[in-house]
DNA sequence: CGTTTTTTTGAAACCGTTTTCAGGGTATAA
DNA sequence: TTATACCCTGAAAACGGTTTCAAAAAAACG
C-alpha cells in the first residue's frame, strides 16, 4: 500500500544509469553490464518500484490483462471454470478481467468489444453462442482459447471434454444396470453441449438395440424447474420408464423433487443420473450418480495455454476427460 | 472489431480543431462552441473513435476500472453478489476486475496490492478477513464499498444484512413451531457472519426461556461435509433434539444427508432450517426452509453506490434485509 | 468606438514507459 | 599504433491522451 509513485526515472537516478538501462533490465530485452544490472535491481528493491501499467501499455502495447468471457456467472459449472482460470493466472503476470455474455450472442459481441477496447492481451471464451465464424475472425486479432466448446477451425485452441462420449457412458451405465426404458431431459437445444449429450444418449440406446422413444425425451433448459416439469410431463405421457438421464445436475435435482412429490422412490422405483457433478450433488438424497466434468482443470488448462501462447508463443493443452462418479441414485434392475 | 487506431489527433484534423478541443468535448470539461462541438462529435462518429484507455489513464489517472475482491469464487452466495455487481456495472462506464481473496488475509492483502497496482478507480470488497484497520486505511486511498461485512468505522460504506436479526427470526420460527431442543451448526468462527448468526440463535433461545445447551452447538465450516459430520456428532452425543438450524444452506444439505443415512425423516422426525437460500435449496428433498439473503441486490447496491461515489461524489445505499422463505423442511411440533 | 471583461481556443508541457538511433568504449585484428 | 568490429549505453522520440497557460475572439461596458 503505497504513497508516492516511484518512477523509472527515480530508479535511474539512484542507480546512476539512464532510464533506458533501467527499462532494459526490467524487460531484459538487451544485455546490460552486470554491475549496472545489480545496481538497478538494488535500487528497484530499495524504492519498492512498481511499473506504471498505463505507461507500459501506452508505450509497449501490452496490458498484462486477459479477458474472460463467461456465461451466467452464478451457474456452478462456469464458476468452477472461472475459479480454475483465476487460480492458474495468479502466479502469472496477467490479471483476468471478467465479462458476462449471458448466453446471448449480441451481448457476447458487445462485451468482447469492451474487452478489446481495454486492449486485453488475450481472450478466454467459456461457452457462449457466438458464431464459429466470428470466433475465428477474433482469433486472428488476438490469442484466444475457447473452453467448453469445440470448434472445427480452432480445434487446437479449444479445451473441452467429449460430451458425446460422456453421455454415451452415462446411458450405457444405466443400460448395463438393466434399464431399458430410459428417459432423457435435454439441455437447451442451441447449446452445443446439450445436443452432443443427446446424441450420445441416442447412440448408446441404438448400440444396445433399444428403441429410442420420443415420448421419453423432453427438452429442458438446464434449470431445476425444467427438471420438475420434465418429470411431470413424462409421468403425464404415461409411457413407463425406470431411469432418467438429465443433461445436467440441476435438472436431476428438479427431477428428483418431482418424483418425491409423487411418492416415487429414488433409486428403488426410478434411477437418476446427472451430468456435471456440481459440488452439491454429493449431498443430495440420495447422493447423485453423475458424470464429472473437470471444470476446474479445464479453466486451469485454458489459462496455462493462453499464457503459453502469450509468453513463449507455444503451448499445449492437456487432454481432459469426463468420468462417471457412481453414487447412490441408480439401482440395478433385474 | 477494429483495425487501425483512430486517435484524438485524427478527430482534430477532420473536425478542423485542436486536440485540446476534442478532449474538451469528450470530457465536457470546458464549454465549447456549439458548431465545433457538433463537428467533433460528427468526426468521432464517422471515424468510430475509441479513446485509448492507457493514454487516458496515464494522463488523467483514471482507469475506468473497479476492483472486486471476492472470496472463493464458486461458492453460491459470493457468486450471486458478483453477478449483481457485474449487472449493475454493465451500464456504467466502469469495468470490473475480479480477484479472489480465498478468505485468507494474506492473500487478500496481496491481491488488493495487485488491484492498486492496476490503478483501479475504486474497490468493492466482498466478505473477507482483512482487518478492519487495514480496510479503513485503504478507504483513505480509494473509494471503497464493503459487502457482507459490517464495519464500525465505515458503516456508511457497507452493504450487509442483519445476520443477528435474521438468525434470530429463523430460530424463533422453529420455536414458534413448538421446537424446544434446537441444535445449531455454526459457520467458521472467525467469519463475522457466522458469529452473528450464532448470537442470534442464542438470543432467540434465551428470549423464549429455553436453555442454551452446548451439546447442541457444533462448529462447522460452511461445507456440506461439515453438515454431515455435525449431525453425526450430534447423534453421538445423545442429547435429543427435534430441529437443526445451520449457518448456511450447504451445511443443511449435509445435515439432511446424514439424517437420510440414519433413516431419520425430515421434517417428520427432525426439522431443518438453513441460511442463504441458494438456488438449489428449492429443489432438494424436502425443499428447504431457509433465510434468504438478497445477494444479487447486495451486489447491485454496492456497485451503484461505488459508481455514485466515483462520478458524483455522493451516493446512498438502499437498506436490504433478509427474510424467511418457508418451504417444507420444518414441521410443527405439538 | 475604445476599453475592459469574459469566453473559447490552440500550443505546449506532461504522464511513465519502450524503443530507435547513434555515439563511446573495449577488444580484436592489422 | 591505428583501423574494424562489437557490445553497451544514453538521448530523444514515440505512445495518445489531459491540463495549464496565454493569446485570440467575443461580449459587455462606458
Amino acid at each position: 500500500m503505497e504513497f508516492k509513485n516511484v518512477t523509472i526515472q527515480d530508479i535511474a537516478e539512484t542507480a546512476n544509469v539512464s532510464k533506458s538501462t533501467v527499462s532494459r533490465v526490467i524487460n531484459n530485452s538487451t544485455p546490460v553490464a552486470e554491475k549496472k544490472r545489480k545496481a538497478v535491481l538494488a535500487a528497484m528493491d530499495k524504492l519498492n518500484f512498481q511499473p506504471n501499467i498505463f505507461a507500459r501499455g501506452l508505450a509497449g502495447g501490452q496490458s498484462m490483462t486477459i479477458g474472460i468471457v463467461t456465461q451466467n456467472i452464478g451457474s456452478p459449472f462456469y464458476d468452477s471454470v472461472a475459479q480454475g482460470i483465476i487460480s492458474a493466472l495468479r502466479d502469472s503476470v496477467y490479471a483476468p478481467v471478467f465479462v458476462d455474455g449471458q448466453w446471448k450472442s449480441e451481448v457476447e459481441e458487445e462485451v468482447i468489444g469492451t474487452l478489446l477496447g481495454r486492449h486485453v492481451d488475450g481472450l478466454i471464451v467459456v461457452g457462449g453462442s457466438l458464431s464459429e465464424e466470428k470466433l475465428v475472425q477474433l482469433s486472428k486479432q488476438k490469442p484466444i482459447i475457447v473452453v467448453a466448446r469445440q470448434l472445427e477451425a480452432l480445434s487446437d485452441q479449444c479445451v473441452f471434454i467429449d460430451n458425446f462420449e460422456a453421455a454415451y457412458q452415462a446411458t450405457r451405465f444405466l443400460i448395463d444396470a438393466g434399464h431399458e426404458n430410459i428417459a432423457h431431459l435435454t439441455g437447451i437445444r442451441r447449446h452445443q453441449d446439450a445436443t452432443r449429450r443427446f446424441k450420445g444418449y441416442c447412440q448408446a440406446l441404438t448400440d444396445a438395440n433399444l428403441e429410442l422413444k420420443t415420448d421419453l425425451v423432453i427438452e429442458g433448459d438446464f434449470s431445476g424447474q425444467a427438471g420438475v416439469m420434465g418429470v411431470e410431463s413424462l409421468l403425464m405421457r404415461g409411457h413407463s420408464f425406470t431411469a432418467i438421464f438429465t443433461a445436467n445436475d440441476e435438472m436431476a435435482y428438479g427431477a428428483r423433487l418431482a418424483l418425491y412429490r409423487k411418492g416415487i422412490r429414488v433409486p428403488e422405483d426410478i434411477s437418476i443420473i446427472g451430468f456435471d457433478d456440481q459440488p452439491n450433488s454429493a449431498f443430495i438424497t440420495p447422493p447423485l450418480t453423475t458424470v464429472r466434468q473437470p471444470a476446474l482443470e479445464m479453466g486451469q488448462a485454458a489459462a496455462k495455454a493462453l499464457v503459453g501462447m502469450l509468453v513463449e508463443g507455444e503451448y499445449d493443452i492437456s487432454p481432459l476427460k469426463a468420468d462417471l462418479v457412481i453414487r447412490e441414485s441408480v439401482s440395478r434392475r433385474r
